[in-house]
DNA sequence: TTGATTGCAAACGGTTTGCATTTAC
DNA sequence: GTAAATGCAAACCGTTTGCAATCAA
């Protein structure tokens, strides 16, 4: 949980990995995917989806759940959450008979810094 | 796009191969894939994924992009779209000084017919 | 001593790619 | 004749697992 925190925002576990190698902690690749998948299903990190498919973790910064909003140049993610959507989502499932609804929510764009050209 | 369209709903490039399979068709899983892909970037079919990793495939029902309410049990899918929340989306972004964003929404819950303990 | 944690390496699963062959025009 | 589409098999890549070794209580 620390090396995740230490740079707060998202990280796959590869890049997790490499950085606590670096830090001169010897782990196994393998560790850190057991770490990272009970601390997800435990509901201490949030997890995203590259569009490739690959998994990147992220401490939840609150009790609840949270959506973010990455930046696709830098990766840079703050978290976001609107009651009107956590609602509509609540609901869209009734409306059509769906009982014990999740939803995934994921808003991806281009930071101020990564979108004028500037770099991060 | 036929073999895709003839149950509409979402499949996965592996279930549609097969089904194309039985069918009598002749073709490899690789031109599946390379159809899909070609077929999602050009807006014809929406793509979600499976928690597992695997993609799913369905023909977009409409001009623009939807988003959809899914069955875990029987993979029973409904589009859904908000003007509201696509609303929400387009200017989340703005307000965090981000450019270009796009969102992905995905809900996920248990059909009427499977939330009750029914088959489908 | 006994059960949980770790590391290594191999397996896994979905997806993509190299390349020779076939098809379409 | 030429460019695009196809099939096969191998590669790819992130992730998971079997199992023996290690650690903690």
């Amino acid at each position: 949980m620390h090396a995740l925190s230490e740079p707060p925002g998202f990280v796959s576990a590869q890049e997790l990995h490499a950085r606590m190698l670096l830090a001169g902690q010897r782990v196994g690749l393998n560790t850190v995917y057991r770490a990272l998948n009970t601390f997800a299903d435990r509901g201490w990190v949030d997890v995203v989806r590259r569009p490739s498919g690959e998994q990147l973790f992220r401490r939840r910064p609150g009790p609840r759940h949270a959506h973010y909003l990455l930046c696709r140049g830098c990766g840079h993610s703050v978290a976001v959450t609107s009651e009107l959507v956590e609602h509509w989502a609540g609901t869209v499932g009734d409306e059509h008979g769906f009982t014990d609804v999740e939803h995934v929510i994921e808003l991806t764009g281009l930071c101020a810094h990564c979108g004028d050209g500037g770099a991060r």
